[in-house]
DNA sequence: GGATAGCTGTTACC
DNA sequence: ACCGGTAACAGCTATCC
């Protein structure tokens, strides 16, 4: 028979001795498919002294399938490598049989796993369209296998041809939500679950039955509920399942209290449980049936265009929907909520699946297009880390290049990577404060892929120190890095990324598909994620020097044009890595754009500088300590007088609301003014207002995250006073939370601050001596230097001033 | 016991 | 541990006299 095939989750099975792939999927009818074919595995030998006499040897190697002779190239060399089919579950120990046959080879792609190794081979990609040619698999083939998933198709792959019109396809989505009694894993019984998918809206329960909502529905015991939970999961029949944190907390806590109740919970489409890694971070996997964990992917992918201070559900979806979760009194117990709680109660839990939901909807343009373009199946590839999605598309783009991939770095050399010296990195011009008019911001596009792309950077074409043949010198560190002359793979790869990056934008803003966007920006992450690659100790294409050479090739650069633009009679103010801000003088707005194209057709291969924007005005400040400019603080206003602070309290979550707000205020009126006479009566009167104690302490709450587990702490600071506190209160205390107080007035003359910490909820007067100079002046006081104002003097000054008197 | 250099820790910029 | 280095800054800690 013959359909059109979508895949979205890939499983592999044992039957008999052999291994096959199980591709869960839809048809274009909408039918759940599984499609069986066998599996595809093998790997390479390299450096073998006499390839064919030792192909005879392997093939002694019981469960060896085959060992053939092929032309490949490793790291651009031409090699003549042995490739050893077996199955995948005999790899290792076969590896490691040859290894010893001959101590000088060595194995490559033996750490590719069955999935991604079937999808090179095979080209059956994940959310592609196929028509798939097949029999359907009678119940008592392979062991019955067919009987056993639950899809409404099982099919043995025979022929497949990607479809040239390929269908929109909207997947079935499920969020869920529990809320339990204890906030700890599994302590405390879970006490609803929500579900939210197509038209349906549901809140399962079973401690509080009375007089409901119409999408309550409650039953005897946690039991039923958790079974009904499942339940619904197979009658809803979703492709995806979704939730928010869901690996960390929502199914692990399901996992224990289905335990605890002896519930045999089996959501796999083969019967199989939900499968939790091991290690630090687990993740909860459902054969067949894709669970996303939405946090995961908006940390590693989204998180750097929200401007949200964390990701929480509520922060997230405020910024990307409008709208918010409910508001619910977390501290109650069960037996404490009385009726209308239980239905606030109700409400906030189907409101966490509604927002996950649609949040959901929300990124599903971006999973599609990374999964088409990493071409890794979704469940993996939403718990990637920029490293893993950057590493995938380049070994799922090797084939181009008949090259064998380069191994994992193992324990022992992760270990030495780390341990590596920090080589050196971009540079940043030192400002002289001052507020100027005027400006014109020039940056580097994609600064650092086009650095590697130009100079052919990375691991494959790295020569080492000597001189060679066909290579030039980066001078790095006082040594000389060579490197090829001949394109590499990487940066070929790299060229293409940042080719398609630029073809999607363009198509994007001649039509604002979300697709195209979230397309434009797959390509965009890749490429920008790529220099920090090569440096990361987990990288297969490990190049430090790489990374170095890039660096220093920048360096130079930047360096040149800063000296360029100040010869044209143009005054260069600051520069950090791949931008550089400048003052206009005399120069018109045209004269410099026709200076940006002349500098731009004096730059080697694509690099390209842009106009980032023109200024109106801009200031830079002092650092705290010393006259000098403070680097990377700075705050400028553009022709349409929208503002733009980057570094400034006013944008770092750890400082308390008013010091912010106040800064941001001053900056503003400064900057649209460019005078500081009214921030100057404004700062005075919130000082005043400071001193009357007319400030809620809401604006002086100071939010610290804790990254790490109380006891680790060597200085104890503030906030970890203040997470003790939270836990003596026995409440939970978690690596990442935020830790929120605020600095009180005490009996005795304390004088560590640590010492005056309070919660927000306890009672005590905030400390005016304390927002006064650790809080507001700080924030305040190098903006009013620029107008040679000592702010500090103002305020205890007037003493001063009158003590002269006398 | 106070001053302070240096360290730890967080959060930003690019 | 899960992409890199640069930088500002607070507040603690060790060390000095």
């Amino acid at each position: 028979m013959k359909i059109n095939f979508i895949p979205l989750d890939y499983d592999y099975k044992t039957i008999g001795n052999k291994t096959y792939m199980l591709i869960y999927g839809k048809t274009s009818e909408g039918k759940t498919c599984c499609v069986i074919d066998k599996a595809v595995n093998f790997f390479y030998i390299l450096n073998a002294e006499n390839p064919e006499k030792m192909i005879k040897n392997i093939e002694k190697i019981s469960q060896v399938k085959k060992a053939e002779i092929t032309e490949k190239n490793y790291l651009e060399k031409p090699e003549r490598a042995i490739k050893v089919f077996c199955e995948y579950n005999q790899m290792q120990e076969i590896a490691r049989k040859i290894e010893l046959l001959d101590k000088n080879t060595e194995t490559r792609e033996r750490d590719i796993n069955q999935i991604t190794r079937y999808i090179l081979e095979k080209k059956i990609k994940p959310l592609v369209w196929y028509e798939i040619e097949g029999n359907i698999i009678s119940d008592n083939e392979l062991n019955g296998l067919a009987n056993s998933l639950d899809v409404d198709l099982v099919i043995e792959l025979e022929k497949i041809k990607e479809l040239k019109e390929q269908i929109d396809f909207k997947p079935k989505i499920l969020a869920f939500d529990i809320e339990a009694e204890e906030f700890e894993i599994g302590k405390g019984e879970i006490l609803m679950i929500s579900l939210v998918s197509d038209n349906i809206k549901k809140v399962l329960t079973w401690k509080y039955c009375k007089k409901a909502e119409e999408y309550v529905e409650c039953f005897k015991n946690e039991a039923e509920m958790i079974e009904k939970f499942a339940d619904y999961i197979k009658k809803i029949n979703p492709d995806i399942i979704t939730g928010y944190y869901s690996d960390g907390f929502d199914l692990p806590y399901l996992r224990v209290r289905a335990e605890k109740n002896k519930i045999d919970l089996k959501l796999g489409k083969d019967g199989s449980r939900i499968l939790f890694s091991r290690g630090n971070l687990i993740n909860a996997r459902i054969k067949g049936l894709v669970h996303i964990d939405l946090l995961k992917f908006i940390e590693t992918v989204y998180s750097q265009y929200l401007q949200s201070e964390t990701l929480s559900l509520n922060e997230v979806s405020k910024e990307l929907l409008g709208e918010s979760k409910l508001e619910i009194d977390h501290n109650k117990k069960s037996g404490e909520r009385n009726e209308e709680e239980w239905k606030d109660f109700f409400s906030y839990n189907l409101q966490d699946s509604i927002l996950t939901y649609k949040l959901f909807q929300k990124f599903w343009p971006d999973f599609l297009e990374f999964a088409h373009i990493v071409q890794e199946p979704l469940f993996q590839l939403t718990r990637y880390g920029m490293s893993h999605l950057v590493e995938n598309y380049i070994i799922h783009n090797l084939e181009r290049f008949n090259e064998i991939a380069e191994k994992r770095p193992i324990h022992e050399e992760i270990a030495e990577r780390r341990e590596r010296e920090k080589y050196e990195g971009a540079f940043v011009l030192q400002p002289s404060p001052g507020l100027y008019e005027n400006l014109a911001v020039f940056d580097f596009t994609s600064y650092w892929p086009s650095i590697i792309v130009t100079y052919n950077l990375s691991l494959s074409t790295f020569l080492g120190e000597k001189k060679q043949l066909d290579s030039f010198e980066v001078p790095v560190a006082g040594k000389k890095y060579y490197f090829s002359n001949k394109t590499g793979f990487f940066s070929s790869m790299l060229k293409e990324i940042i080719i398609l990056r630029k073809k999607y934008k363009e198509e994007y803003k001649k039509d604002e598909d979300p697709i195209k966007k979230a397309r434009s920006n797959a390509y965009k992450l890749l490429a920008n994620a790529s220099y920090g690659y090569q440096g990361f100790f987990g990288a297969r294409y490990y190049c430090p020097e790489a990374s170095a050479s890039a660096t220093s090739i920048s360096r130079d650069f930047t360096k040149k044009i800063i000296e360029t633009i100040n010869k044209k009679d143009y005054e260069v103010i600051y520069s950090d890595t791949d931008s550089i801000a400048f003052k206009l003088n005399k120069h018109t707005k045209q004269e410099a754009l026709n200076f940006l194209k002349k500098l731009n057709s004096e730059l080697p291969g694509i690099m390209e500088l842009e106009l980032e924007d023109f200024y109106k005005r801009g200031i830079w400040v002092t650092k705290r300590t010393g006259e000098f400019g403070a680097k990377k603080k700075y705050a400028l206003v553009n022709f349409q007088d929208k503002i733009k602070i980057r570094g400034f309290e006013t944008v770092r979550r750890d400082w308390c609301f008013l010091a912010r707000e106040v800064q941001n205020n001053i900056l503003k009126m400064i900057l649209n003014s460019g005078k500081h006479e009214k921030a100057l009566e404004y700062i005075k009167e919130i000082i005043k207002k400071i001193k009357q104690r007319e400030i809620d302490k809401k604006e002086l709450i100071i939010r610290t995250q804790l990254k790490k587990p109380l006891a680790e702490y060597k200085s104890i600071s503030p906030h970890v006073i203040a997470a003790q506190k939270i836990k003596e209160r026995g409440e939970p205390i978690d690596i990442g939370m935020l830790i929120s107080y605020f600095i009180a007035e005490t009996q005795e003359k304390k004088k560590l601050v640590r010492e005056k910490v309070k919660l927000p909820d306890e009672k005590g007067e905030y400390n005016i001596d304390y927002y006064l100079n650790n809080q507001i002046l700080p924030a305040v006081e190098n903006i009013f230097q620029v107008f040679n104002i000592n702010i500090k003097e103002i305020v205890e000054g007037k003493k001063q001033k009158k003590l002269g008197e006398f």
